[in-house]
DNA sequence: AAATAGTTTAACCAAATGGTTAAATTTCAA
DNA sequence: TTGAAATTTAACCATTTGGTTAAACTATTT
């Protein structure tokens, strides 16, 4: 069985606590606790607490954003690499549900900060102007149309995780499994709606 | 001039606030100063901070859902009334930029709490089925498909808002004037990908 | 004028919280 | 085995923060 170094432990512990919670409603002794030590020695790894939370925001903003980059990268056609991205956004969205949440919490909290990171990621104007001048190109798109496209695809994806509980009480009974059911259809729903709008708009 | 009542006077300041920062980053003290008063007249207005909390957070989601509902009850057609339910939600975000944020907090804060206000105010299952049985009846749309356009809905009018602070960054050169024009059209696109939507489906 | 409600000042309290410290104990590699 | 690193225990500190209190002052109403 593999065990953990302690470090990694307090940041698992970490991430869990400052994803519910956010930098405000986390406690550090909520964080030892959940990584199963004490006060002390998560100061003994981690000075501050903000030293900590960054290392959590950049450990999880790191794996996303590469994950995109790649999809972004690949050679396909607009329409397959919207689908693909819609598709990996998802499966990670699946596997950190609160994740959206945190994110929308830091862009208004520090949001420099957190575009500076994007930027030292490889995630910044230029490429993503690369990617419009492709879908000019492959697609006829025009470029007033991408933002659009580009920041419908986040909400689409996003929205159901973002206001789950509600959803799930209001228009599923408050049945996880129907809300299960729900999302797993949900994927295919986005990319066909985005499908539709890059065909109309060109 | 009109001059408010200094309990309007906390109110539109803790919402100023607690909209801002949520309710774990709230001050009093920073309310107060935003109020113009001293904490102790805060504290004679409002015993606790949950007291005022709610007060700003009730008043804010009764506006709301009032409106919505007011929406979804006109005798219009359904492509009709989802274009107004997205117009009339773009103005009042335009009016209140950090709601979504703060409303997304509370879905996952408490969300018992919240729903139970949403059936209070008349929006419960009934009246959203309401609505589903409408369209079917009008649009001949599956009921499958009802939850995934009314969520789709939400996201594409709010991810703007949610979002803006990095959009603004990545994608407008940081520059509030074009992402104020990116806003103003995006009614229009949101409407017109939901139409599309809608005819696809039925 | 007298009473009442609204408001300020300023000091205070208790609890929570991030962070420190030092000594003792355990783990583990050189 | 020995010495360094990891970990625990437990007490402690300073600061922040929600909330209280009491006395004085001001505006408003009766």
């Amino acid at each position: 069985m593999y065990s953990e170094s302690t470090k990694d432990k307090i940041i698992d512990a970490a991430k869990i606590v400052f994803i519910r919670k956010g930098m405000d409603g986390a406690r550090m002794q909520e964080i030892a606790d959940e990584a199963g030590i004490n006060k002390a020695l998560l100061h003994y790894y981690f000075h501050s607490k903000q030293e900590l939370f960054n290392a959590v925001l950049y450990g999880v903003l790191r794996q996303m954003i590469q994950g995109l980059i790649v999809l972004f990268k690949k050679d396909e056609p607009f329409e397959d690499k919207l689908v693909s991205v819609v598709s990996q956004y998802d499966t990670f969205m699946n596997q950190n549900p609160y994740l959206p949440q945190f994110i929308v919490r830091e862009i208004n909290r520090d949001p420099d900060q957190l575009s500076d990171f994007m930027t030292d990621q490889g995630l910044d104007l230029n490429s993503i102007r690369m990617i419009l001048e492709n879908v000019e190109t492959e697609g006829g798109l025009s470029p007033a149309a991408f933002p659009h496209l580009f920041i419908s695809m986040i909400g689409l994806v996003v929205m159901p995780y973002l206001g789950r509980p509600l959803f799930q009480r209001k228009l599923f009974d408050n049945s996880p499994e129907r809300y299960e059911r729900f999302l797993a259809e949900r994927k295919d729903f986005v990319a066909q709606l985005l499908r539709n709008a890059i065909r109309t708009k060109r």
